[in-house]
DNA sequence: AAGAGTTTGTGAACGCGAGAACAAAATCGT
DNA sequence: ACGATTTTGTTCTCGCGTTCACAAACTCTT
């Protein structure tokens, strides 16, 4: 960063974030902030990009160079301050604030989500479980009740909830997105197995099971595949 | 011994497969398979790249040369015919054959995958569901009862089965992990929030339902941000 | 204070994937 | 038979992300 005049005093900080982080970089993220929390857990109060690297699984110039993307945290000579770069790192992905998210869909995958501590203990609070099955509504699912989806446009403008989580059957999915759009919501979370339509201003990300054992499938096949090879040759 | 001359003569066909499908159009064709079956469903027997690109939510032009990896099996001036290629694509992942699945770690989200009838509509049937916890082993959760973990090395070799899914707390991950490397297991998918180590020969893929949510939030800070910026210059 | 040792931040090279563009190959109409 | 039309398969270019490598910046020792 060889600045040459000067005129970069109070801008110079934001000016990396305005032009956003690369995509990449923003998915691993997370990863540096769980790697930093058990470091933190360890009374580990500095850390080397190496050791850093190490513990998040990844190439420590590419975690040098995400870093970079956020601000210059680190000392040279010494590392990074495990409790000060996990505090920045949790204020760039917007972790300092409380996220309001509902779920829809409470069936088998919905009540597994619903009774997941692991949302609570980063910033997600589970504002609402909602269904389309009248039988369903009322049941309680740990603390919460199900919701009507018909209270949907309320209950995210009265929480103001901006991310839903889609656990509906694939049917169901683009309807309830839909839905969803509609009341205000800008962020989704999507578990089934369906395309969704979304408005440009929406983010939308999928989890897809079937997807992922299949990619495993086809390493395993050409795995057995080239031992069959390695057979024939030999015979 | 791979001998240098001879002996390759009917591999023309198999020259492109043996060189590797590319990382980002294996992770696809579980897509155009989807979107193939769905146009197989409504009676439709020819499609054109375009419209199996809109079906995918991709690129025509990305779509074909992922599909110039596996073969040339369009015919120019008409298409591809949905039935053929849909079998091609199956056949090249692997989903002509029967995929035997253990889930370690019968919780919350255990209960969920070993209910999901999305399994089985694929080639992927599961084979045994493991826990370590003694009070749960032989409760049934749908058709199959729970194992003790003490058994995963027999189920895995009398059952053949090379894909394991971790579905345990991540503290037990790693653990559960080599338990099942160690029994024969070559494809894992983890659904634990924790970095795990595995040999070169076994692949890995994880499923992180808290960094999506990060990743979502990300953007949703970045709009907010963006908003509250127009309204300063407004104001 | 100066030299040795560490570690960051970043410039530069490289490889892969995305998409535009087009020639080749098939069908269709006349 | 043949030109017009459609659509594939592939080439080419561009941009992004990964990794290497190193000067700059810091600490520590003497
Ligand atoms: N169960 C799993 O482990 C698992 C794993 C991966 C993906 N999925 C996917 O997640 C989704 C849910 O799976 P599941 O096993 O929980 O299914 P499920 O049938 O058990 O639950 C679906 C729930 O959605 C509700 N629903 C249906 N239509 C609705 C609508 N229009 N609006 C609101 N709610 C509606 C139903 O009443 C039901 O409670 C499916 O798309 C499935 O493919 C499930
Ligand atoms: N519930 C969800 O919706 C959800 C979502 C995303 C991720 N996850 C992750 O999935 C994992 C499981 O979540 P959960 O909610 O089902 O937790 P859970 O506590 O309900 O279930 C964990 C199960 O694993 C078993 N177990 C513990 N140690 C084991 C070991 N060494 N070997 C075998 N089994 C063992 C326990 O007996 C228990 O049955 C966690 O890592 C969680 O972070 C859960």
């Amino acid at each position: 960063m060889t600045s040459v005049g000067g005129r970069r005093s109070g801008r110079a900080r934001d000016e990396r974030a305005e032009r956003g982080i690369p995509e990449a970089t923003v998915a691993r993220l997370p990863v540096y902030l769980r790697a930093l929390t058990a470091l933190s857990d360890l009374d580990v109060a500095t850390a080397s990009s190496e050791d850093l690297a190490v513990s998040a699984g990844v190439n420590s110039a590419k975690l040098r160079k995400d870093l970079s993307y956020l601000g210059t945290y680190g000392t040279r000579g010494v590392g990074y301050d495990v409790n000060y770069l996990r505090y920045q790192i949790a204020r760039e992905i917007g972790l300092t604030q409380d996220w309001p998210v509902v779920i829809v869909g409470i069936g088998n995958l919905g009540h597994a989500l619903a009774n997941y501590s692991g949302f609570a203990s980063r910033g997600f609070r589970v504002a609402a479980l909602l269904d389309s099955d009248r039988a369903r509504v009322g049941e309680k699912v740990g603390e919460l009740p199900i919701s009507s989806l018909d209270d949907l446009e309320e209950i995210v403008r009265a929480s103001s909830v901006s991310i839903g989580v889609i656990a509906t059957p694939a049917a169901a999915a683009q309807d309830v997105c839909d839905q969803l759009v509609a009341a205000g919501v800008s962020s989704i979370l999507n578990f089934a197995p369906a395309l969704l339509a979304v408005p440009d201003h929406v983010d939308i990300r999928k989890v897809d099971l079937s997807i992922e054992l299949q990619i495993l499938a086809y390493h395993e096949q050409r795995k057995a595949a080239g031992l069959a090879e390695i057979k024939a040759d030999a015979g």
